[in-house]
DNA sequence: CTTCTTACA
DNA sequence: TGTAAGTA
């Protein structure tokens, strides 16, 4: 019966994974539309998703928050999946010109962010360090 | 109550 | 992105 355990065990709908992956319903069915994900349908035409998904979703959302357009994200979202058993299917020129481009785009926002992360912290030290009491 | 689609701000 | 409307 080991069967038993693939039965219901991972479906949820769209409520569900909203919940999981922090992200607003309408967003949801924003990126399937955008086809960043294809859900699967119950007959009563609720979008039915399993466990792949959470993780799915929150790769998106992590490559949106680094900048990259929905449209490159279709792209290489497939290249990113786990399984890498897909060996390198189209990785026309491209491809491979447009992932190095965004590669460097997020260095550059990484480095962009590291400095103001710093200057922050600098000036929160040296509030901080201002407000301190002097009493003693 | 939850989800669906479409449309508008 | 949020939200309203009218269903299933």
């Amino acid at each position: 019966m080991v069967n038993a355990a693939i039965c219901e065990v991972d479906h949820m709908r769209i409520g569900e994974l909203s919940a999981r992956t922090g992200t607003p319903r309408r967003l949801l069915r924003y990126y399937e539309e955008q086809q960043l994900i294809v859900a699967d349908r119950a007959p009563n035409g609720y979008r039915e998703y399993d466990e792949r998904f959470v993780d799915r979703v929150i790769q998106i959302r992590g490559l949106l928050d680094a900048g990259l357009p929905t449209r490159i994200i279709k792209q290489i979202l497939p290249c990113l999946d786990k399984p890498r058993t897909i060996y390198f299917p189209d990785a026309t020129p491209e491809m491979i010109a447009t992932l190095a481009c965004e590669r460097d785009r997020m260095s550059d926002r990484i480095r962009c962010l590291t400095r103001n992360r710093d200057a922050i912290g600098e000036y929160l030290d040296a509030v901080l360090d201002y407000n301190r009491p002097q009493d003693a």
